[in-house]
DNA sequence: ACCTGAACACCGTTCAAGT
DNA sequence: ACCTGAACACCGTTCAAGT
């Protein structure tokens, strides 16, 4: 039958590129929890079983889809400006990408030694080679830098996952900043003093001004 | 029968604290994948359904552990010191909590809006304050220095997850500075430049680095 | 060489039934 | 009020069988 051939032979033919943008989908769409290989079958209209001829098990898969979009972050952000300025992009290249796919800050987390991560290193660790930081410093201060990028990345996916279908940024720190202030003021003074800033801060700026820190304090201690 | 009646009224009942303690243990001896409802059940000799009696689900469960966890890391460091000291004192102590407990570096950082995370934000808050931190940059100061903390503990469950059952600090080190050398060095030379210091440092040492990095920038910056 | 999909060995969670 | 443990609705992964 013609209709069977086309389903045997068909052009869109199994890759791991597929699988993997598939996946994106699935994670961008739904969540962590939305990714199973049955669903990740069922979308690309084959058993369980054939995506593991492409791909080793989920954590692979995780892995390849979060470089993919890392390696994309990294491409477009350019290394060949003012280090300072560089380092800052990288950065807010990071956040961003992690505020549009919250997935991919889970996953960083969750295997930090993936390719993805040396890739942040190396043009993180170049620019501050560049900015003069001794060597001796030089490996400090670019772990002080990823592993704040990290933390933030970290926190953003567990916020989405909380966040969950609304997307409503202000009404999720309003929620938050609710849940801070519920607790007895004599015993938590500092959440009730900053709940307001909580509450109105741009999550961006936030992030910039940690980074920022961490640059001048580099720049301090050398 | 005399043992039947011992069996379901027996003075160890269930409670949340016993369960929790359990669930530590449990966490400790075989990381997140060995903490099961069957598991726990068993150890605890009963029904899984009984768990469920005392606590919500798995997530519950897991913010409570990871709380009993912080509450003794801030109970056992001193608020009453040095500014500059008391900041330090707390990060390390919730280093080499998650260093013990790596299960709450990831915890931490899957749901940073629970009540461990407030008394971080707190302590941390305080002394930011007598250190003298503007009232405008005192929000952005302590988040810095939390997310910074979370980057490494979530870091740091990561490393552990691999490292599984050896325990081998400086084997490990070898291990990921062996896979950072494999690459290409002509595209990742910075990988290849502080492999060494990689192979050699000190962990904690390293974690203090980014600390003073944050502690140094705000003073900078104010 | 690649795909199919049933089967296996698990999970977290629920719930009728017990005490 | 608290506990029991079978049952339910899932998972990731494997593998004989197909093309």
């Amino acid at each position: 039958m013609a209709t069977h051939t086309q389903r045997t032979r068909r052009a869109d033919a199994l890759s791991k590129q597929r699988i993997v943008d598939a996946a994106i989908e699935i994670l961008d769409a739904g969540g962590e929890r939305a990714l199973t290989f049955r669903a990740l079958a069922s979308r690309l209209e084959t058993g369980s079983g054939a995506i593991y001829w492409h791909v080793e098990n989920k954590s692979d898969l995780l892995v390849a889809a979060s470089d993919d979009v890392i390696a994309r972050v990294l491409a477009s952000t350019d290394g060949n400006v003012e280090p300072f300025t560089a380092i800052r992009a990288v950065a807010l290249g990071m956040f961003d990408a992690i505020d549009a796919h919250p997935w991919v800050g889970a996953q960083l987390v969750r295997e930090p030694w993936q390719l993805a991560m040396l890739k942040i290193y190396e043009r993180v660790g170049a620019q501050l080679r560049i900015l003069g930081v001794p060597e001796r410093s030089l490996f400090y201060a670019a772990s002080a830098l990823v592993n704040y990028i990290l933390g933030v990345a970290g926190q953003n996916a567990a916020n989405a996952r909380l966040d969950a279908h609304e997307g409503d940024r202000s009404a999720f720190r309003g929620a938050v900043a609710a849940r801070w202030t519920q607790h007895d003021p004599a015993q938590f003074p500092f959440a009730h003093q900053i709940a307001e800033q909580l509450r109105e801060h741009d999550d961006r700026e936030q992030f910039l001004a940690g980074i920022d820190f961490i640059l001048a304090g580099i720049a301090a201690l050398g």
